[in-house]
RNA sequence: GGCGGCGUACCCAAGUGGUAAGGGAGCAGUCUGCAAAACUGCGAUGCAGCGGUUCAAAUCCGCUCGCCGCCUCCA
């Protein structure tokens, strides 16, 4: 049984989905006006994996993230910039398809663009006007949030002290500082839309709701987003739903933590936001993804070079073991996993999993198993091969293959690993290989200074030797 | 001011009542010409501090200190 923790509660609790076998997954998508950063890659990561393990668990997800490609702050950037709305918008959708390229997210099966879904926006504002829930003042739709008696149970704010503290410039026409635009009209330089309010564009929050009634119906089984969107975004968002349908809008929602970057937070003011692409540029997208996946989604993480490195390390150490599973025990890990044994060492990373999707622990239990595969290899070549170990290591290799498919990472081969880390190299593979030669040469005539000295100058060059039965391979080691 | 959260070894980090996973770094050993990798051993008598509940607490309760997020666009 799967558990995670919702939001709305504030507890952890059973995950049912309404439809037994089928979930309905929508996450918060990226407003498109500039460079994606990292702490966007936290959240595609995170939910990338919930829907993965949603899927290795069995579950037909359907899965929906969102662009938001109509809103002020593309409209900012274009009439700074002196194109139109649709170009930034555009160029940005495609940086960020770039950046979740290269960290390995998994496509969303539908991913809708706010001009996409006008007609539907158009519609969900007229329902709620028709039920009372909204009124039109001068082409602007409102919100009435007083008319939801629910309002605020999402992000546990008191509407009364929300009114008291409002530090927003209130739009004197509104009935009640709390009211939300719905639809705005349209003012000079500004896209628009016809709709029976004249012309206009959506709000902020209305494209959601609207693309999730479309996509996914009334009733949602997860909706997740950054810590940040459950006040006022996902608030709003599901007094809308709940208004226009009169059912509740989501079952379970699931918000992901921060990413900080030396102990602070990202933020336009600090100058400290750091994109995917440069990231991306200082380490491999294997690394950056393990380091978002090694602590708990909803906990925040502080993104360091040390914490990076540390990423790095541990990868090398994973790869370096199934490497050598499958150089030295080609055929035995080639065996098909016995199943029940498979189960079994699987347990703990799918309990971990299973609570509340755990992936610092899930992956806390891979490097057990990594350890596990080198005694046991040891072991085998010590004191012999038995019919137990030859088990026991394809079943491990078929774990790291399962896990690795739910994480995105451990999933490469050993030598696509290694491969990669050559981009870092400063010295040429053919001066490698020389240097290599010389100094074998070296060590056949007992010149052991002189290989010394060329095992140093590599070092130095963040090339690690090591010396194997009958030849030296060579490593990145950055 | 309101709401929510956090504080576990040198660093990262899991652990929500049963006696501290894992990774990195470090030290020692096996292996090696020397290394590297791997393995073995060592390393928090204690989980911010102080009290309390309990046979038993990092885990529950209270207080104190420190840090952070949201309340306004934000993943």
């Amino acid at each position: 049984m799967i558990r995670v923790y919702n939001t709305l509660k504030g507890v952890k609790e059973d995950f049912i989905p309404q439809k037994n076998n089928e979930v309905r997954m929508y996450v918060c998508g990226p407003t498109v006006y500039d460079l994606s950063h990292i702490g966007h890659a936290r959240s595609a990561v995170a939910f990338d994996v919930i829907y993965r393990y949603l899927k290795y668990r069995g579950y037909k997800v359907i899965y929906v993230r969102n662009y938001t490609d109509v809103d002020d702050k593309i409209i900012k950037k274009a009439n700074e910039e002196g194109v139109s709305p649709k170009e930034i918008a555009e160029r940005y959708i495609k940086a960020f398809d770039e950046d979740m390229d290269a960290l390995g997210v998994s496509l969303p099966d539908f991913r809708p663009k706010v001009t996409e879904t006008m007609d539907e926006i158009i519609r969900f504002v007229q329902t709620l006007i028709d039920k009372g829930y909204a009124y039109v003042i001068d082409g602007d739709v409102y919100y009435s949030v007083r008319r939801f008696n629910k309002y605020g149970t999402l992000s546990k704010k008191n509407i009364e002290e929300l009114e008291a503290g409002a530090r927003v410039e209130v739009d004197e026409r509104k009935k009640d500082p709390l009211d939300f635009a719905l639809w705005k009209a349209s003012k000079e330089n500004e896209p628009w839309w016809e709709s029976p309010w004249g012309n206009g564009r959506p709000g902020w929050h209305i494209e959601c709701s609207a693309m999730n009634k479309k996509l996914l119906g009334d009733t949602l089984d997860i909706h997740g987003g950054g810590k940040d969107l459950i006040f006022p975004h996902h608030e709003n968002e599901m007094a809308q739903s709940e208004a226009a349908s009169g059912k509740p809008f989501v079952r379970y929602w699931l918000h992901n933590g921060f990413v900080n970057i030396n102990q602070e937070k990202m933020s336009k003011s600090l100058g400290n936001i750091l994109t995917i692409k440069d990231a991306l540029k200082n380490y491999s997208a294997e690394a950056i993804r393990l380091f978002l996946l090694s602590s708990h989604y909803r906990s925040p993480i502080d993104y360091s070079p040390d914490v990076l490195s540390d990423a790095e390390a541990s990868l090398d150490r994973f790869y370096a073991t199934k490497e050598r599973m499958e150089k030295e025990w080609p055929d035995v890990i080639n065996k098909k996993a016995d199943k029940k044994k498979k189960e079994e060492r699987l347990k703990p990373l799918i309990d971990a999993m299973d609570d509340d999707f755990n992936t610092a622990l899930a992956i806390g239990h891979v490097f057990n198993e990594v350890n596990n595969a080198n005694r046991m290899m040891d072991g085998a070549k010590k004191s012999g091969v038995s019919d137990e170990f030859k088990t026991a290591l394809s079943v491990i290799k078929a774990v790291f293959g399962e896990m690795g498919a739910v994480f995105g990472v451990f999933h490469k081969s050993p030598e696509g690993y290694f491969n990669e880390k050559k981009r870092y190299l400063k010295i040429s593979e053919d001066e490698i290989r020389n240097l290599i030669d010389e100094r074998n040469n070296a060590r056949k005539n007992k010149n052991w200074s002189r290989a010394d000295e060329i095992r140093r100058e590599l070092e130095e060059k963040g090339i690690i030797l090591e010396d194997r039965a009958g030849e030296t391979i060579w490593k990145v080691k950055r």
